[in-house]
DNA sequence: CTTGACATTAACGTAACGTCATAGCTTATA
DNA sequence: TATAAGCTATGACGTTACGTTAATGTCAAG
C-alpha cells in the first residue's frame, strides 16, 4: 500500500495530480484509511502507468478514462483516431513552420528596406523637398551647404553614415523604457546631435526643430513608425529635454 | 467607425473575442461612445488583422501583444523562437505517431493490421528510410516534394489513398493467373502508375526502380509477402513489361 | 409604444493541474 | 511527553482563450 507521496514518487507525478485523478475518477485509491488517507495498491500503480503512457501521447484525460475502461478493440479504434489527429497536427505544424519562415524572410526584407530607406530622406530627391521646407525656417545658405556636404560623400561613406544613423534609433528604442530624461537616452541624443554633423552643424533650436519635423513630415513619420509607434514622439521629447538642459 | 458586430463580421471573429481582446488590452477601441458602445477605426482593424495572423501561427495572445508593441527586429527574433518551438512540436508529434503505430500493431497483433499498414510505408518514419534510399537513386528534391505532397493530404484522404493502393495489389493477385503480360495485369500496372501520382510523378525508369525496390527492401517485402508469396516478383515482372511497352 | 436587433457587463465552464491556505494526523527527536 | 517536522486532507483561486447564458440598456423601425 502506498500513500499519495509514495506513489507520486514511484510514478514521477505530483501529489496534486493524484488528488486530481481521484477527483475526476480516473484513478481511485484501493481504499481510504480511517484517517482519510488515500491508500493505493499495485493495481493502482499499474493503472497509473497506463494513464501516464497515454498522457504522453497527448490523449486527454477524459479519453484515457474511457479507454482504460473499454475493451481492447475500442482501444485500437481510439488509437487510430488519435493517429489521425496527430497526423493533422503534423501537417498543420509543417504549414506553420513554412509560414513563419516566409514571414521572417519578409520582415528581414522589410528591415533591409527600412535600413536603406530610413535616412533616404537625406538622399538626392527627398532632401530637395526637405530643403525647401527647411529653407523657410532656417538659413538658406546653411541648407545649401548641407546639400553640398552630403553629396560629396562617397556612396560607401553614405551607407556608413546611414547605418550609424539607423543605429541611433535602434538604441533609442531599446532605451525607451528608461524614460526620455534618463542619462542613457540623453547620451543617445548627444550622439545623434554629433551625427548630424555629417549634414550640417545645427544649433540647439534647429536640433529641436529637426526632431519636431521628424514627427510631422509624413516621410519621416512613416519610417519612424515602422520602427516603433511611439518613437517619433519619444524622440522629440528627449531632444526637448536635451536642448533645455544645454541652453539652460 | 465600426461597432463590435460590424468589426467582428469584417474580421471573422466573434463579438466575445473583441470584448476579450479589449479586456486584456490587446485591442482597444479607438474610442468609447457616450452610450458605452465600442467604436473601432481602420487602425484597429489593421491591428486586429495582425493579431489574427499571429494567432493562426499559434502564438499566445500575451506574446502577440508584446510583439505588436515592439519594433521590427524583436518581431523577427520572436518569430525565430517560435520557429524553434514549432520544430520541437513537429519532432515530438512524429515520435508520438510512431509510438501510436507501434501500440496499435501491438494491440492488434499483426494480422488485420497488414491491410492498413501496407502503404503506411509511406508514413513518416518508414518513408524517411525509403526516402534515404530513394535519394541516392533519384533526385533529392523530388523526394522532399513527395514528402510534402503526402503530408498535406487530410487523414481521410490518406486513408482513401491507402485503400485504393491496397486494392491494386489485391486485384493484381487475383489477376496473376492471367500472366504478367496479360492485358488485365498491364491495366492494373497502369492504374498503379497513376496511383503513384498521389506521391509524385515518376518516369518510366523510376517506376521500374520502385517496383524492384518493393521486392528488395525488407519493409516492403514483408508486406508483399504477407499478401502473396510471389507477389513481389510477379509485380516487378509486370512493371518491367509495362515499361518496355511504353518506352519501346 | 412595442418589437427586434444590437449593445453592455457579469459570471460560470472548459483542461489539467500549480499554488497557496487552513487544519488535522503521524513520527522523530529533545 | 511536548514539540517540531513532515505528511495528509479539503477548498479555492489562477491559468488560456474564449463560448455561453443571463440580466439589462439602447436604437431604429413599424
Amino acid at each position: 500500500m502506498y500513500t499519495v507521496k509514495k506513489l507520486s514518487i514511484l510514478a514521477g507525478v505530483s501529489v496534486r495530480t493524484l488528488h486530481y485523478y481521484d477527483q475526476i475518477g480516473l484513478l481511485k485509491p484501493a481504499k481510504i484509511a480511517e484517517n482519510g488517507y488515500r491508500q493505493y495498491d499495485n493495481v493502482a500503480l499499474l493503472r497509473l502507468q497506463q494513464i501516464l503512457f497515454y498522457r504522453e501521447l497527448d490523449f486527454k484525460l477524459k479519453d484515457i478514462k474511457e479507454l482504460l475502461d473499454a475493451p481492447g478493440f475500442e482501444q485500437v479504434s481510439a488509437l487510430e483516431n488519435h493517429w489521425d489527429a496527430l497526423w493533422a497536427r503534423l501537417a498543420r505544424t509543417e504549414r506553420l513552420i513554412k509560414t513563419v519562415e516566409d514571414t521572417i524572410q519578409h520582415l528581414k526584407g522589410e528591415k533591409e528596406m527600412t535600413k536603406k530607406k530610413l535616412f533616404a530622406a537625406f538622399s538626392e530627391e527627398e532632401q530637395s523637398a526637405y530643403a525647401k521646407k527647411a529653407e523657410e525656417q532656417y538659413d538658406p545658405e546653411t541648407v545649401r551647404a548641407s546639400n553640398r556636404k552630403w553629396k560629396n560623400y562617397s556612396a560607401e561613406k553614405k551607407q556608413e553614415i546611414l547605418d550609424e544613423g539607423n543605429q541611433v534609433y535602434v538604441d533609442m528604442i531599446a532605451a525607451m523604457p528608461q524614460g526620455a530624461d534618463s542619462a542613457e537616452v540623453q547620451a543617445i541624443v548627444e550622439r545623434w546631435s554629433a551625427h548630424m554633423d555629417y549634414f550640417w552643424r545645427p544649433n540647439l533650436d534647429q536640433l529641436l526643430g529637426l526632431a519636431t519635423m521628424y514627427g510631422q513630415s509624413p516621410d519621416f513619420k512613416k519610417n519612424f513608425d515602422s520602427m516603433h509607434p511611439d518613437l517619433a514622439d519619444f524622440f522629440r521629447e528627449a531632444v526637448r529635454i536635451y536642448v533645455d538642459s544645454q541652453s539652460g
